[in-house]
DNA sequence: GCGATGATTTGATCTGGGTCAATTTTGCGG
DNA sequence: CCGCAAAATTGACCCAGATCAAATCATCGC
């Protein structure tokens, strides 16, 4: 089921000028559909947030107070039962956008999945109206949200398909090639190798099964030569073709 | 694992003029978004379609050549692999829109899923470019289609639970309970009753169990009072209180 | 109304992955 | 380098839901 480690909420949120023409993620990220002037409207109502691994930066059911723009780290999506089940329902990574259902919908918007630090994290964080207004000044910045949010659609679409028909073995090659993929694009890696950004407790959760079972799935394709790492978290080199074959549809 | 009953291609696309204004989903649909006036420039460009039950209007991985609405009828959005296993992704019901990621992003794109009109179907079709040109042009349509972007990428999320931690039971109250509230939405009512829009095969599909146990959950829903039918598909009264309680978290 | 055909229900049995319980690794802080 | 707590692996056993196999039940053309 994972840890039920109590997670502390995040504390301070430090004040250092969030100067966009220096952000890591200025040119990858939502803020690349504006041009250096219009950030400028950006940039006066942002600051930045920073999270340790484990601190919790929403918690679903919270009043929905603002966006937020990744800007460096991993963190989880989620949502859980007290009695410890919990899904993860998708990772946030550098350039990606905090933001549930906007426009003047049922009043006031509630969270709908906390947000949990994995990694340390940066955050930059727009107020929600300010925010909603400047979408309507600059339809480009809402055409670029557009198109991530079907992006995300699909991506939840194709979550569904293996966790409501895969087996086991290729519920979890799939998820590496999924991780294979998106780590490559984020310039994290050297040569073939990567990290994997969550333990195996963190991937159960995400691709609907126990620790055990995840453990049972690497050690087996490790067994088969088409996964090698050292240590639990590091992958040296993983043969994409049988991955691909191995993840099913 | 379902019916892997051939289902046969649409023929013949109808001509009859497609007058927006008296569209059964001129006030619930995208469509609302537009003025009288402006609606003129859709009904330009669209024309209506007509599927039979087991009718495939798209395939996945056909070229992507339009976006619709649904007028009238339920269909299926569904991946599938070679081997049988099938899941829905989701349902469409009429004022839904059918239209996967579009800016120029990849190039051509492809459908994400096969579409398969369930009941007897009735589609407004729009040409991709043309519709691409009055998103452009009308802020408030595309306003309204990120707004119902983000609810399905919610919904999607929310199923992503279901199919990743729920139990048979809860599975099963969770989908009457959705299904209950949807029917109602759309008026096909009188009374507490409703008619389930799939049958016990497509139901599995959907929610990632197989035929006889969704059957057999729902036997001991009926047992215990908390469901009464008359015949496979129509609910005379369910308790929604207790189905809430039933579809755990 | 009368078969007939496909959908649903029910029963018997099997199994993939869950659960419980030890080990063994890994990564640190000192 | 050592010791320790947290994470991962491995093993033994179990069970919810899958699979296989018959009955029933609807529905519809005639």
């Amino acid at each position: 089921m994972s840890n039920a480690t109590a997670s502390s909420i995040a504390p301070d949120e430090g004040a250092e000028p969030p100067v966009c023409a220096t952000c890591a993620v200025r040119n990858s990220s939502l803020c690349s559909a504006l041009s250096p002037d219009e950030i400028a409207d950006l940039n006066r109502m942002s600051r930045r947030k920073h999270l340790s691994p484990g601190q919790v930066h929403v918690f679903e059911g919270d009043a929905a107070r603002d966006f937020a723009n990744v800007i460096q780290g991993v963190a989880k999506l989620m949502r859980g039962a007290e009695d410890g089940r919990q899904q993860i329902v998708g990772l946030l990574l550098p350039s990606d956008f905090i933001g549930g259902p906007m426009g003047p919908g049922d009043g006031q918007a509630l969270e709908p999945y906390t947000i949990e630090a994995v990694s340390d994290l940066e955050l930059c964080i727009f107020p929600r109206d300010g925010f909603e207004a400047l979408l309507g000044v600059y339809p480009a910045l809402e055409r670029k949200l557009l198109d991530r949010t079907l992006s995300e659609l699909q991506l939840a679409r194709d979550w569904m398909v293996l966790l409501g028909r895969k087996t086991a073995r290729e519920r979890v090659a799939t998820f590496l090639l999924h991780v294979a993929r998106k780590m490559r694009n984020h310039g994290c890696q050297g040569g073939g190798g990567f990290d994997l950004p969550l333990g195996r407790g963190d991937i159960a959760d995400h691709i609907g099964l126990t620790i055990e079972t995840v453990s049972r799935q690497i050690t087996q394709l490790r067994k088969e030569g088409i996964l090698q790492m050292r240590g639990a978290r590091h992958v040296l080199y993983c043969d994409m073709d049988a991955l691909q074959k191995a993840s099913g549809f």
